[in-house]
DNA sequence: TATACTTTCGTGTGCGCACACGATCATTAT
DNA sequence: ATAATGATCGTGTGCGCACACGAAAGTATA
């Protein structure tokens, strides 16, 4: 009573197994007549291959490329999507699957060039990748496509390309969740901050999602709020930052602060360094940094999206497409967790044991 | 370059792969000298043996129990877990595991005892098991241990036997996290309710421990609140928490309600069938009743424990165990996910991406 | 010494499949 | 007519391992 075998789908078939398997795999030398008699009883049987036996026989090793920036201190972020893979590496280790990672630097584009240009696709048969530089990944998605090696989007989407698959976060939902956490419990008619502090302008659209998010929460609830102001700083000196601050804090009765990305700490350093805590902080993102002010409530709320579980699915996806062969969900959207204090702890337990809190 | 073989082990130590084959599998028939020879040789080569060719020859399948309170309306609860297990189930059933299904009625001690009882669990290579009647799972879980099959437990720990683990949720910590939310950006002074609407004393430990994980918040910010009031229900019907909460809403100024487990749906009833928007709710699970009322606000926040993530895990780490025969962790604690109208779509799709929302 | 028995080990087979090779037969060219 | 060609199909081998069987050598018993 145990599954069907190619052997007795033959017999069926009064055919050979070899017959049978020249069927299965599409190869050539049968006739019409006999390929159909098999494809039916393949069929009427739902035979399924012994996944097992296959990889076993045929001695295929599978490749697979991971493109992502690079992990440097300021983006501590990009070394969370590296445990998501480790994890998944290690539940399909068996099937003779490897990952080599290409790293570019985020916010060079003549490097990520550099670096894909002489790349052999081919060689892969699989990519996940983070797109960053709209046009270039747009280029990059494209060369795939021409070579036959699926491509799997995370982190942020690309348009005007066809992908083999995205797992992604809601950003626009995502924000608008952090106007109601903003919002909660909140007296109505103060003034909230909605703080862009972009590095550079990669993961544009992800921050413009994210402002028009938050600002539609405010839209459906007018009556909340005075003054909703953007502030703009693409610099990266704290200095600035707190200039900028000092600055709006005067003009405004800000009772809360929106961060649209993972440098939220650096607000939290102009909260704590004020000792204001009255104030209302909620960004993005598990910086180790963002961490340390979430525990001292200088944050309120932080939203994270699971970069980690997200590589790890887009490599899971990749196996089932490419070994399994089977169909995997062409869009993914995460959850939109909500740390706080209170919860951070079983949150990174859960998502990174091995590593010691401090 | 590839993986070192039994054949490769055997020419090394200068035996036939037969007896290399005795060693790894711990058999009788070799000489102490050749024995000791050949796992020096495996322990230097750190031999791996192939799992995919392992189970091929071996011919072995694996049978698994999942032994949980049955799904009726009142408990849509535990047809979550059931997702888990397929999903788990899915990656894992070319290894030929298959599970089988041991359900009781969680208000019948006997009825739970009776199915167990002639219970051959020798039959079984692994157990996963929602303990609900204290004194029989450990007896349950006793009778596992003596056949030497593998008992994981998921939802809640029994203590007083040791198990092989165990994947839950930090009850104290979650309803800490409740107080939590409930006290953010509310003004002080006012007083708030905690709900007990357990329909018999199953998950008592569980209840308990909310209750003191809420309380706790509030020793910890003691001039937050006035009164914190406990109303324990027994009974199922909504006319008598009706009646009670008549009551206790005269007496007390009431800000907000924690209801200590999933039956959160009854006291948001109250609350929309008296018009009331203005007092705050939180209560656990994503029962689709609460689902409905969390959508229209009537309840601020739910908390859930991912009961699907926690069967996944279960039966992943009996396969880690039973199957690849590799250490698991011997306890997992889920992360604590707050939910409100904002972010709960995203939830169901990524947790339940079959279920057609309403 | 001959026999029975035990310890120790090698050999062979098969799991289900992938793939190379060769066999068979009909068809066409010479 | 034979030879050559191509279409169609069967057979055999091996992937790495588990396990049964039996061989060889040593040990005990009569």
């Amino acid at each position: 009573m145990s599954r069907i075998r190619i052997k007795d789908i033959a017999q069926l078939a009064n055919v050979s197994a070899g017959t049978v398997d020249r069927v299965i795999h599409g190869r050539s030398g049968v006739s019409d007549a006999t390929r159909k008699r098999i494809e039916n009883i393949l069929e009427e049987y739902d035979y399924q291959p012994d996944i097992l036996a296959g990889t076993l026989a045929s001695g295929k090793s599978y490749r697979m490329l991971v493109c992502m920036p690079e992990v440097v201190y300021a983006h501590e972020f990009w070394k969370f999507p590296e445990e998501g893979v480790r994890r998944a590496l290690d539940e399909i280790a068996h099937f003779d699957v490897s990952v080599e990672y290409l790293r570019f630097d985020q916010h060079n584009k003549r490097d990520f060039c550099h670096k894909t240009d002489g790349l052999q696709i081919g060689d892969y048969d699989g990519v996940l990748f983070a797109p960053v530089f709209r046009d270039e990944s747009v280029k990059f998605i494209a060369r795939c496509h021409t070579v036959g090696v699926p491509c799997i989007l995370f982190n942020s989407r690309v348009e005007g390309v066809e992908f083999d698959g995205f797992i992604g976060q809601d950003a626009w939902q995502s924000a608008y969740l952090g106007g109601k956490l903003m919002d909660y419990g909140l007296s109505a008619g103060r003034d909230l901050l909605i703080l862009n502090l972009s590095l550079r302008t990669d993961n544009y659209q992800h921050i413009t999602k994210r402002e028009h998010g938050f600002r539609a929460y405010f839209e459906e609830h007018s009556d909340r709020v005075d003054h909703l102001v953007s502030l703009n700083l693409s610099g990266g000196d704290y200095a600035v930052i707190a200039d900028a601050l000092d600055r709006k804090m005067g003009e405004l009765n800000v009772a809360g602060i929106f961060v649209t990305n993972s440098r939220v700490h650096l607000a939290a350093r102009y909260l704590a360094e004020h000792g204001t805590m009255n104030i209302r902080l909620i960004g993005y993102d598990l910086m180790k940094e963002s961490i340390g002010y979430l525990r001292r409530e200088y944050i309120d709320f932080l939203i994270s999206q699971s970069p980690e579980e997200q590589a790890y699915l887009g490599l899971r996806h990749l196996f089932t497409g490419v070994v399994l062969k089977k169909e995997y969900p062409h869009e993914v959207l995460m959850p939109i967790d909500i740390l706080t204090k209170e919860n951070i702890d079983h949150y990174l337990n859960f998502n990174h044991p091995n590593e010691q809190p401090e």
